[in-house]
DNA sequence: GATGAATGAGTATTCATTCAT
DNA sequence: TATGAATGAATACTCATTCAT
């Protein structure tokens, strides 16, 4: 403490601290989920002290908010560029499927955190609904040609099937990588993945149009 | 004490405290997931002292891995069921997709605790393991003749890919309930959500055959 | 439980289960001292219930006492016997020495629980102090003819010397062992340290003599 | 709180927490011993919350090897300061056991402490050991001369011997002072003791000689 | 004799949070 | 902006002991 030469760098201080916690936090809760983080921890691994991550964000809960707020943010930004641009059916939603496998592939743990956040039922549940929404609007322009507006094989059902099957892989990733021949998320391994869901969903894009074939053409 | 009835004979003693205490348990971590459940909110929840939760399982660990076994047990019990009999492959899946829907219907938090201890990587991630082995082993037999044994339409992305959009429904629920039309978690909708997935796999047993079709008529 | 079947050698109970729970204590007490055992402790080491512990013994400082008794009764009984017959002072005492070494020998935990119980000023004390009391008086009669009866060279003095140089061996034999070029607890270390406490002893003699000469010759 | 005058400051807070929640220990862990003192105690009698004892000291492990340190550190200087300096044989070994003696009576319940940490072969063993090797390292130094290297008159012997009859005084010393005609705690007792001691000690010198005499002088 | 179940008070330790500096 | 010290309430888990059977 006051042995330390004065002239010690400021380690965190520099980079700005409440970055450093934030991305400690952003680690951390992937990792770990909310409950089982605590302040400690997070001051822990940003090399800062207790206090400071109290100075910096009001709360635990805060904290957690704000690292959400920070996925929803690239989330966002990254579905908005995939959804952009002109083209088919096929190719606008492949886009943003793209889109939305590069996006959790590059934030794995981000799901988890939602989920977590779905069943706590937290404060961030606004700002989660309010994303499911958009996502499913984006779902919904992008498949409006070829899907009736409700019933089984309306878009909200596509929504979550999709992303469903998107994420679901990265959920159980840490468990197959012990029982398969390949780190199932090596590089390989991942664009094997996200050619099976592009089949997938092009396969189900066959699948209304032809079922658009035989409703019009009188069953 | 003095509040309980004097000849109101005390639950727990009357019938099985250990199963009282393993239901509680079960409520609990469902609601809220292992992290969040402290032993005295089992204790309290099963009107038992927080003492006689230890005496019957050693640990909060061995009370997650009961739960956990009971359910295990629950699925492969489900599954059995769905997969025994003849038919076709499509008659055989979508027996086994409906005996998959039927039980996480019946049990939706299990893939919640699932969820949690693979993350967690615990020490039921073991027998998690093996019952995510033994899934993919149906999903291999019953699938076996129409699909390659590796690449993006290898059987065990179609497991994944299935489980996924069975189970996501179920996780996003409580947040859907809200900007929708409908309880996703009451009866109509939960049908409609059933007929959505048959439609989906059957399409992708179409997409399949069709894909063999090509395979087999020159590349 | 209801399985196992009605022949099962009913284990402990045969040969007598308070004695081995008695057994068990001693072991456990002479091992980690009182504070340290736990009912459960003794009746997982006396393969027999915790309720049965207490069956036996009214409580844990009831077993203690227990425990205690039975090592006093061997004491007095080794003390007796190196007392007895004629002999110079130099005979007797070397004697009573030998008695005394040996049963420490034979239960080298003894005096850790002396120790404990004399810190605590449990409900034992009494029966030490008796005991102490027995002690002093055998010195005392053995010396009786060589020694001053009170001043530096009174009896109780020689009485804690003694007692503390054969007993602090054992005290401190454990943390030696790992220092030292052979096991202080096996049999040739302790014939000799047998032989250097006779060796102190007798030369304690001598000076006790030396200085009975002194006396008498003047100065 | 209420009834701590509303003036009075926080006695921890004004004079270093650590060293008054340090002392408390000291003081518990030498009237009862390491298994027999809770965080709680130690916290009440430095009045102050159990909590704040774990902020500084990381388990009541820790606590314990503080408390040894400082009387390891002390009973290092003590003797240091005993065995420096010119003179004969006989001259520098009394300083050395003058020396011991001093630190022993001061910090009567050390003795106890280590006794205990022996027993529980601990992890401040290791500490424990190192010192006695010093203490037994001063002997041999001091006695070299006159000391065979190995067999009954080794140095190691003496050393133990010594030891154990300084030590012994002070633990049998709570059951002794009923049984006495005046505390053998008190001043008056302590210097006859210490007499006694100077004397047995004297007392083996000579013996020792009259053996280096007697090899010298025709086996 | 023997035991399974039960309990209230205890254990060490960690928590998120506050606050004076 | 930063922090060391402090705390009350919580954590999982163990204790000696009781008692109905």
């Amino acid at each position: 403490m006051a042995t330390r030469g004065r002239t010690a760098k400021p380690k965190a201080r520099s980079a700005g601290a409440r970055d450093t916690i934030l991305a400690a936090a952003r680690e951390l809760f992937g990792e770990r989920g909310f409950a089982d983080v605590s302040a400690r921890d997070v001051a822990r691994r940003a090399d800062v002290t207790k206090a400071l991550v109290f100075y910096h964000f009001e709360s635990m809960e805060d904290l957690f908010a704000a690292v959400l707020d920070d996925y929803y943010d690239a989330q966002s930004k990254a579905l908005e560029a995939g959804f952009e641009g002109e083209g088919t059916v096929r190719e606008r939603l492949s886009r943003l499927l793209d889109g939305y496998i590069r996006f959790i592939d590059e934030h794995r743990f981000f799901p988890r955190l939602v989920q977590q956040e779905v069943r706590r039922g937290g404060p961030a549940a606004t700002r989660i609904r309010k994303n499911v929404r958009a996502l499913l609007d984006w779902t919904e322009r992008a498949l409006g040609d070829v899907l009736p507006p409700s019933g089984p094989l309306s878009a909200r059902h596509f929504y979550l099937t999709i992303a469903g099957m998107v994420i679901h892989y990265y959920t159980y990733a840490p468990i197959l990588g012990q029982a398969w021949d390949r780190d199932p998320l090596g590089a390989p391994a991942r664009e094997e993945r996200r050619q099976h869901l592009l089949w997938v969903v092009s396969t189900i894009l066959d699948g209304l149009e032809a079922e658009a074939g035989r409703q019009r053409g009188g069953r």
